[in-house]
Parts: C-alpha cells; structure tokens; sequence
DNA sequence: GTAATTTCTTAATCTAGTTTAAGTCATCAC
DNA sequence: GTGATGACTTAAACTAGATTAAGAAATTAC
C-alpha cells in the first residue's frame, strides 16, 4: 500500500510501523460511478471506516421524500463513515459519494478493532479525533439554533474558503440548511454592497 | 468520595479501583444558585469535565443578542463539558446550569489527562463515549436540516419521554430551535387531534 | 460543434415559523 | 394572603426562507 498520503495526516499524532500500516487498503474512487462502483449506500451496512487520502466525499441523508441532505464534506485527512452502523452491524442512514476523483484509505470493522486492541495508541488517536469532531459537530448544530442563512453562509466561506471553488452550490446549501435558490439570493445580495 | 453512582453508569465498560475513584470530586448542585455559585459559566475558561450522577444540567450558548440556546440536557450518567474550552483552555461559549438539584462528579482538566496516562482503558471508555455521542450529534444535525418542528418535537418525545416531565417547555423549545409559542401551537394541534 | 444535461440565477408567490402583545395560571417570597 | 415573578397559551401581524417556474450559463457527451 502506498501510505505517504496516510502517513502525512497521522504522522503527527501516531506513527505507523510497517506492520500498522497493512491495516488499510488503498482505493481510487472517480467521481462518475459507474454500474456496481460506489463507496457506501443507505440502507447497506457500513463495513469500511474511510479516511480520505486525496479529493473529496460528501456524506448525505435522503429523506421520506427523497430529497438529499448533506451531512458532512470530507476533504484529505478527514475520515468518515456511518459509525453507528459501523459499530452495531445496522443498515446505513448516510450514502457516500466523491465531489471530485478521490483516493481514500479503507479500515474495515474488523481491521480497526484489531488496530484498537493491538496500538493502544490508536485508542488515543481516535479518542482525540471523535472529541474533535464531536467539537465541531456542537458547533454546527449551535449555528443552525442561532445563525440566519447568511451568517451561516459567511461562517461556512470563513472556515473552508477552499471547498467553494470546487463543491457545487446546491450541496453547500443543502450542508447549511437552505435552499440553493435561497444560497443564491443571499450571494447577489453580497454582490451588490 | 461517595462512588455508588459514578460507578453504577460506567461500570459496565470499564471498572474502577479504589485508586482511580480518588480523581473525581464530588459536588451538589441546587438549582437556584447563591451569588458565586455556579457550575460553568461562558467567557471562563472550562476547568472540569462534568458527570452528572443525578439530577439534570443544561448547558446553552448565549447569542450576541443575549438569547440563549439550548444546547444539551444532562441527565444522570452523562457528561458535559465544552471541550474545545478545557482542551485548549480558551474561554468558553456555553454556560451550565441546574435544571433539578443535581449531584456531578468533576474531573478535572489536570485529572483527566492524569487518568488516561496511567489508566490507558480510559482512553478506550472516552474513545467509546465520543464515539457514541458523535453519532447522536451527527442525528441532531440531520434532523434539523430535514425535520419540520413538529417532527422534531414527536421524535424528542419517543427519545426523551422523562424529560418533558420536568423540564420547562421553553428551554424543550429552545433545544428543538423554535419558539415556545410555536411550541405550544404544535402541543395544542396534537391535542386536537 | 452542437445537443443534452446539469448548475446557477431571477422573480413571483406562498408558508412555516417568528414576533409582538396580552392574558391565564402557578409558584414563591414576605 | 397578596404582590411579584416565571411558565404557558392564544392570536394577529409579520418575515425569513421555501416553492414553483422559467431562463441563462456552464459542462459533458457524442
């Protein structure tokens, strides 16, 4: 496997030896699936927690009437997966798909148990990662009780400057929790002053 | 200390001897506090992370209007706590206060690090507990970008039926991002019906 | 190179949820 | 016991943001 990727990311909080580093295999996902091809599906359970190498992954719910929305981007160095279903073996509330050509790192539910027990140092790394994200997470839903649109929008331009110049504005609106026409509203309004 | 509680909530992952007790402080906390008495107020920097034994904290963001969002209600054998404050030791956003008088082991920043060092089966309990709490967080945030208010109330009933018995609507409102008024529509249609 | 598909915008209409304001109960302090 | 304070409701007016529909611009497909 080729780890650089992987290794860049970790590297300064864990350190892989060769040995770790056979926990994970490599795939290249192109943004066109074809028939057969995808990373994960709702419904499926998950068995693969994702760490992203390269490019970026967009985790989405689809409601009762179909409609999609986002839950997270997943830019290089983030992981992602559904770890409820991960964890307990049930079917999957999120589907995963690439935004652009991604190489990502797959640690099964077996690998990383085995991971845990065997590098308690992993216990650590993830330990310190679910409590970062966890962090965010707060973060997030504190925005949705008391942010209008437009400062969510503002926030989300501040925090990742990078993801709007190549994630389509409809899914960033559906991260924020608008709707795209609205998105676009809020933009022209900004274009004006 | 008096462990009864403590241990009743986490004994069944991980066991603590008698040794690892003594890193916990015990505290009673009424809810009408006494000038300076408090539990964590925003702007502070966060020295403790919290476990309620009994009782129920609330923990709410005070937005630049001065309205207050609920965040997290903390009942028995949760844990609380703005990480990101007592990580970094930065001055807080969240504030918490009792909803009941509540019984709360504290740990703090200095004894949480002491306690993963030496204990590494407590970096596994918090990796687990993060883990678990993400996945929470992570249906929050899915259920504010999809679920109408009403919606969002039924499912907080199912999920927390003993919570609507004694903590003040408003601040059920709050947490579920709509206005008590709007609350009381919604309890009054469903009465109705 | 042009048809087809997808992304983004504009604008009118509409609605879920807010705001404001007032009134009813409880609870609590003294 | 009564005055004050906080909890909950009702209802009218209002608005942030959704919906619908249509067109413009960009990408992709062959």
């Amino acid at each position: 496997m080729h780890v650089q990727g992987i290794l860049s990311h970790i590297k300064r909080q864990v350190i892989l030896t060769p040995e770790e580093e056979q926990f994970f295999t490599s795939l290249l996902i192109p943004v066109k699936l074809k028939q057969g091809e995808f990373i994960e599906e709702a419904g499926e359970i998950t068995t693969n927690f994702i760490h992203v190498n390269s490019g970026c992954l967009m985790t989405y719910y689809t409601d009762k009437d179909g409609n999609d929305h986002v839950v997270q981007f997943s830019t290089a160095g983030w992981w992602t997966a559904d770890l409820h279903s991960l964890t307990h073996q049930l079917p999957s509330i999120y589907s995963t798909r690439a935004l652009a050509d991604s190489e990502v790192f797959l640690l099964s539910k077996i690998r990383l148990e085995e991971l845990l027990e065997r590098y308690p140092v992993f216990e650590r790394f993830f330990r310190i990662m679910f409590q970062n994200s966890l962090v965010t997470h707060q973060n997030r839903i504190v925005q949705s009780l008391s942010f209008t649109a437009e400062e969510r929008y503002e926030n989300f331009q501040q925090k990742y400057p990078q993801l709007e110049q190549y994630v389509p504005l409809k899914y960033i609106a559906s991260y924020l929790g608008m709707t795209p026409e609205f998105l676009s509203k809020i933009r022209r309004k900004r274009m004006d002053k």
